[in-house]
RNA sequence: CGGGGCGUGGCGCAGUCCGGUUAGCGCGCGCGGUUUGGGUCCGCGAGGCCCCCGGUUCAAAUCCGGGCGCCCCGACCA
């Protein structure tokens, strides 16, 4: 059994495997409460990352973060209809503070709609006012009935995005705007291969207009949605009364939007880029980018390695470059290669004796496993072999899983026993679909998928196909998948 | 909320069927030595309301009743 080294095999468990990697490689730890989760540093860090790589281009694009309070009035959630009706069954509501029953129940967020709306209605009064361009890092609650560490708790960490504009085509520009930076972020940092799509009707978010997503293909071939954006259209303006006056004096209702992206990305990390290993982390995104393992035996030899080490450890800070020395006794290197190798640093450097006589370093890629991944390198110029080693790894990462994802991508037309086959053995189906909810819930009840999404790059744009549920004609293909 | 499994040192388990003295084992942890280029080895040591409440009994981790919690599989979801 390796139950004591290492993770178990994806191939064994994929779902073990995932407890495994989050436990062990010190991502999260299980709370007092069903459904929680401690963050602990290493993943906290992960999440940091995703934080600084969207928050700047939050920025980049005009917007500027605030806080909203986490209790709302548990009134506000009913004003919008679809809304109150989504959100409803797992909404957390306090009904007593301070020992008294509270005269209107209080609901920890769910989202940040409501509040926000009737925010927005206090400050917006002139066309001038627009673009409102908010975005908040919070928490919010919803209970939900089975969780699993990062991808759905209880609690969860986000940003959510909130704007109010003029006119639809404003607040539809914004919206697909906020979803390339999704899929930007996605693909460039976190080399994760995203699919920009539309949800159907039944899947849009409870309140919307409609609902873009970013569809991500993990490791065992499921979906999973990493980040959303929505034009709300008028919905939420007419629910809390954010109007304006327009350039002719005339009263009109905002067009809002929302997007968001939570903790569940760093699940998807884990799931898109492990291996039987453990994580593979991307070194955009990697806490540590590159550990150094000093080897030696003697005393005379350990002053020698040592001051390498630190020559090298440097050199590395001084390029910008994320770097961890593992100076921990009692561990032989050996067990430091595999630990680093579990926790997913992109790159190991190892020090030795043999290292400081030819003025070397031996460099092992994360990405390429065993003697393949690793070579020896001279010393000088470090940083920047390691810089270009570090942008290798990036590109290959986000290549080995666009191909995988392509892989297992599969137009089918009209053949719904075919159709059946590709979802249940895990692969993504794209196929035409007329969107109709009737549809989508016979998929549902038999073959237990729904659509991910309507993709934004059509493969036949312009034709039309027989919907894969009833045959009647659709206007445009959808994949459908597993999901988590 | 339905179906299944499980609660025993930090972790993974054995012991429970068939009640009996000091509750074991592996990993981890502490100390000493040894080793260090792919998960070293040896010795010594610390650490337990056996999930909780009640019952049966001379005697309960073990039998009976009730509760709580966790995990996995389904329906619902970022």
């Amino acid at each position: 059994m390796s139950s004591n080294k290492g993770v178990t095999p994806r191939s064994e468990d994929y779902n073990r495997w995932y407890t495994d990697v989050v436990q062990k490689a010190e991502l999260a730890d299980y709370a007092p409460v069903r459904g929680c989760m401690i963050i602990l540093p290493y993943g906290y860090e992960l999440w940091e990352a995703v934080k600084s790589g969207l928050d700047r281009r939050f920025k980049e694009t005009g917007h500027r973060n605030a806080y909203f309070p986490l209790f709302i009035p548990e009134s506000f959630l009913k004003k919008e209809a679809e809304h109150v009706e989504g959100f409803s069954p797992e909404l957390a509501v306090v009904t007593i503070g301070g020992g008294k029953e509270l005269e209107e129940p209080l609901v920890v967020r769910p989202t940040s709609e409501t509040i926000i709306g009737w925010a927005y209605a206090k400050w917006i009064q002139s066309y001038r006012d627009l673009p409102v361009l908010i975005n908040q890092w919070a928490n919010v609650v919803r209970w939900e009935m089975r969780t699993k560490p990062f991808l759905r708790t209880m609690e969860f960490l986000w940003n959510e995005g909130h704007t109010a504009h003029a006119t639809y085509d404003e607040a539809e520009e914004e919206t697909l705007r906020m979803l390339d930076v999704y899929a930007d972020f996605a693909i460039n940092d976190a080399a994760i291969p995203v699919i920009k799509g539309r949800k159907s009707q039944s899947e849009k978010f409870a309140g919307a207009m409609h609902s873009y997503t970013i569809e991500a293909m993990m490791g065992d071939k499921r979906a999973l949605q990493s980040g959303t954006s929505h034009n709300l259209g008028q919905n939420f303006a007419r629910a809390f009364d954010i109007k304006f006056l327009d350039e002719d004096n005339e009263l009109q209702y905002c067009w809002t939007t929302s997007w968001g992206l939570s903790t569940r990305f760093v699940g998807a990390m884990i799931m898109v880029h492990g291996d039987d290993k453990g994580l593979r982390l991307p070194p955009k995104m990697a806490p540590y980018q590159v550990v150094i393992v000093p080897i030696f035996k003697r005393e005379d030899e350990k002053a020698r390695v040592m001051e390498t080490v630190q020559r090298m450890q440097a050199a590395l800070k001084d390029a910008g470059i994320r770097v961890h020395v593992d100076d921990r006794e009692g561990q032989t290197p050996g067990f430091k290669f595999n630990d680093w190798e579990m926790r997913g640093v992109p790159l190991r450097m190892e020090i030795g004796p043999k290292d400081v006589e030819k003025q070397s370093v031996a460099l092992a890629r994360r990405d390429i496993p065993g003697k393949a991944g690793k070579q020896f390198v001279p010393q000088t110029n470090i940083a920047e072999t390691v810089g270009s080693l570090l942008d290798e790894i990036q590109a290959n990462m986000l290549q080995q899983a666009t191909e995988f994802r392509d892989a297992n991508l599969f137009e089918v037309v009209g053949d719904y026993q075919k159709f059946g086959e590709i979802v249940k053995d895990g692969g993504w189906a794209l196929t035409w679909f007329c969107g109709d909810a009737a549809c989508e819930q016979k998929i549902k009840e038999d073959y237990q998928c729904v659509s991910r999404c309507f993709p934004l790059d059509q493969p036949h744009p312009g034709e039309h196909g027989p919907c894969i549920a009833c045959g009647g004609q659709a206007d445009e293909m959808a994949y459908f998948a597993r999901a988590y």
